[in-house]
DNA sequence: TTGAAAGCGGTACCAT
DNA sequence: ATGGTACCGCTTTCAA
């Protein structure tokens, strides 16, 4: 219906010129309605908005970058989307990111043939405003590059879900240390004495190791005995939750073989945790009766209707949400100073223990 | 150690001039080495990739995209990454991708408050080389908009997952209807005969509807007497695999009421068909000695350590990767043809049917 | 309140 | 094999 009518080569964009024709002034009119209305008389803006709509304009963002040196573009660098551990914060980022008009690149590093630090150069040639890192996997080059990146805060980033010792800049997440602490407490304040843990403890999963450590760390204070651990190689960071569920069976099974007087097992994943159940239940061992279970993550099978699993939640979409802020009050020129927030976790009792 | 030692302002970034000069070249043959290095003579070659490395030059790719018009950006928009429906399509899609030196521009539209269209509108502003979308869910002002972005084929489209009936380009997926069918029949050959299903049916959840399309025609076919239907409203597309859980654990104890008799469940989704189970085991009920159960997806939970659910695999990752190169082979101008590609599903018979 | 000119950092095209 | 020049589509800056 309302077409333009003019530029008839069918493949290309109406341009912010073509508007500024159809509409009687000249291109920089058009830019100002589009950034700041209030500088341009009423009349004139009307025009120019009817023009914008009846050609569909859509104005070009690379141009836009190229012109004022601000990409409004946020890149994400996550090991994995599967096991839905990070969905969720993706999920907050992203929409808090839209509302400010800023766009999200997602990297993930899971099938990657290629290196991080591929990964990280091509991300930063898009010149992203932000760059948001699950913390923990910086090889040599990669860190190189973001050093070079983040030299004077060229490029603010955030390190999301674990808190590292010493950031690069910004970090917004929780302890998996006081988490592996908290749960072992937990457990023993319910009366359990003999308590294992399940976990994956692979060289580059650090982050389990965090939450063992705590586990260990109470172990001690508490006397419950030395720590009655399986730890399976893994595969780092998060790989395939299905791998974990079996995981969780093979372990259960090696705990119970070990040290078969244990009331209570505690481990690294909700997957693991299932693995472990089902497990449990093969052997005709009751839970929580004979045997205690809890995870950790909270994922969607873990409520009530499902496993009914006691665990650790981690405020997933609000790590999200914040890091979003965060990035966006920098870039607003607040908030100089590189800043770490904790968002803590919670944890929930529900059945398995 | 090898810093450039010019160029002292702190924030900014290495421009491809400043490689030129260092290496004695044109921007010219900085620009080639990058792009079609066979063109360049190794000596000069070599020169150039000096200086590129010993100032951690990265090329700004707005620019690129600006003067080559083409921005190596594909653009996915999902209804949801909860649940890791989309996750392993999503991570397939971004890896392929990035093999070819693309990037992965990430929408979704869950928690938007704003409109498909303002994000369509955002994203097209990025003037993506191709646009993935999970099918079915447009409204009328995006589908404006994207009937303008694809005229003249200027933005190739692939639509995943479920495969449209009158797709706006391509599409790559499967048959929900097929899906819905193959399932009811194997259930019936296992010698089921009061066969229920339980899905979300609401008025956006087209997918689900066509499953279940599926069972209904399959009981008629078979002589299994009339549908034994509990579909609840939902929030269309995958509302939160948690709420899908609560649905499968009411929707089973809803369909025992109402036909006490039945002796199999058909699930429109994992989650469900885990809230079912669990519900089952909750009232005594044998599974699948008294009730079989089985479920869509066949997600991580749903092995044999787990769940052991009999369901359908979708291959999502493979999906993400064919999607990915189709829009590749379309942009290298062969392919010029909408190309529909159907990759099926798996029927995964595990213990539970 | 509006416009003209000069880039932003690359690439296409045509010379040399 | 290499370089010069003219843009790509927008914003910045300054002038009117």
């Amino acid at each position: 219906m309302a077409d333009g009518g003019n530029n008839g080569d069918g493949a290309g964009w109406v341009t912010m010129g073509e508007v500024a024709v159809r509409a009687g002034v000249s291109p920089m009119t058009v830019s100002r309605v589009l950034k700041e209305p209030d500088r341009v008389r009423p009349a004139t803006r009307e025009r120019v908005e009817r023009a914008i709509a009846e050609l569909g304009y859509v104005p070009d963002a690379a141009a836009g970058a190229l012109a004022s040196r601000q990409s409004r573009l946020v890149a994400a660098l996550v090991s994995t989307l599967a096991g839905s551990i990070f969905a969720s914060t993706i999920a907050g980022l992203g929409a808090a990111l839209r509302e400010a008009g800023h766009e999200l690149l997602l990297g993930t590093t899971e099938y990657s043939s290629a290196s991080e630090e591929a990964l990280l150069r091509a991300v930063l040639g898009r010149r992203p405003d932000g760059l948001v890192l699950s913390a923990g996997q910086h090889t040599p080059a990669a860190r190189r590059l973001l050093e070079r990146a983040t030299r004077g805060l060229a490029v603010p980033v955030v390190e999301i879900w674990q808190l590292p010792e010493r950031p690069v800049d910004m970090a917004v997440g929780f302890s998996n240390f006081a988490a592996g602490r908290a749960m072992t407490a937990f457990l023993a304040d319910l009366g359990y004495r003999r308590i294992a843990f399940i976990g994956v403890l692979g060289p580059d999963d650090f982050r389990g190791k965090r939450r063992h450590a705590g586990y260990v760390e109470v172990l001690a204070e508490q006397g419950l005995g030395p720590p009655r651990t399986f730890g399976s190689g893994g595969f780092g960071g998060s790989a395939g939750a299905g791998a974990s569920v079996e995981e969780g069976a093979a372990g259960l099974a090696a705990v119970l073989e070990r040290w078969p007087d244990c009331d209570a097992v505690f481990c690294g994943s909700d997957p693991i945790a299932f693995g472990a159940i089902t497990e449990a239940a093969r052997r005709g061992i009751a839970v929580p009766g004979d045997l205690a279970v809890a995870g950790f993550g909270d994922f969607d099978y873990a409520g009530d209707a499902g496993l009914a699993l006691t665990t650790v939640r981690i405020p997933g979409e609000r790590i999200g949400r914040e890091t979003a802020r965060l990035l966006l009050e920098r870039k607003a020129g607040r908030l100089p100073e590189p800043v770490v927030v904790d968002l803590g976790f919670e944890l929930v009792r529900r059945r398995t223990a």
